[in-house]
DNA sequence: TCTATTTAAATGTATATACATTAAATATAG
DNA sequence: CTATATTTAATGTATATACATTTAAATAGA
């Protein structure tokens, strides 16, 4: 459907105002089917990504700001995410030995099985709920890096 | 800057994981520069695109569904941002007389006044942040509406 | 008409931005 | 070594989602 139709604007005043706005409507659909999936986990999208980062140390532990760092809101605010990921028992925080300012974040089992299991549906999800040819989604993917400059 | 450098992520499952991921992280490139330019106006986003939509009415007052209905976000609260821009004297909120249930909403003159500032801005800005050509921004159009299904 | 259903808007509550500030630990400069 | 500056994480506060519930008004049906 044409953003247009979707939001009820008959014109733009310009291709690239066009496309902040079908961007953020964009957003706001993906987002809508994430949730979705996500909240029977009781997790949020912002939680899941926290957990794929530290999935991707391979054990090593991550301190805060290095997962703020890669996190995909850079606004987000990592030290209570990792605050309620803990509270669910999905990670373990401890003091950083080497510098007592820091805190060690690590994934628990419990934590990587959850990951694993929710993986599997995002990935089916991700496919299905985008409606172009791989080749459309690479070429997307490259104008996205080259939108950011 | 690719999106794996930009989240020191290596490589990714699949063309479709990659590109929701990139997509997310581009939106937080797009808020972050939005809201660094609605701040000075004591506006955020979501209540900038309600002034717009009202102003689209040309005088003709909407109700908050027919609002919630034209936003970007849908799952965004068209009742309290309407209130908040009540609030600052930007729009005009009254029972509407054919059926009580409903509010009319319509945008004031001093309301039409700041878009009209803040819309330059808006403009000149999302042609400085997007680092596309023009042709670029129309297939990226194309495929965002397509994506959608 | 009178009740039941539907609709519109508002409200309640939890989570997550967005951004400023604070507190503690470490690094650096004199 | 001591004072200052910087860094790391946590916290405070406002706004905005996300979603359920409530209230009031209109509509449909018996």
């Amino acid at each position: 459907m044409k953003i247009e139709d979707a939001i009820q604007q008959k014109e733009f005043k310009d291709p690239y105002n066009k496309l902040v706005v079908n961007f953020l409507y964009t957003h706001s659909y993906i987002v809508t089917v994430q949730n979705a999936l996500f909240k029977p986990y009781d997790l949020s999208p912002e939680q899941y990504n926290v957990l794929r980062i530290l999935r991707g140390q391979n054990g090593v532990p991550a301190t805060v700001s290095s997962i703020q760092d890669r996190m995909l809101n850079k606004m987000s605010n990592a030290s209570r995410l990792v605050e309620k990921l803990k509270q669910k028992g999905l990670v373990k925080r401890e003091e950083c030995p080497k510098d007592r300012r820091q805190v060690d974040v690590v994934i628990t089992l419990n934590g990587l099985e959850i990951l694993k299991e929710l993986e599997l549906k995002v990935d089916e999800s991700n496919r299905s709920f985008v409606h172009l040819s791989t080749d459309e989604v690479r070429l997307m993917n490259e104008l996205l890096d080259k939108m950011r400059g």
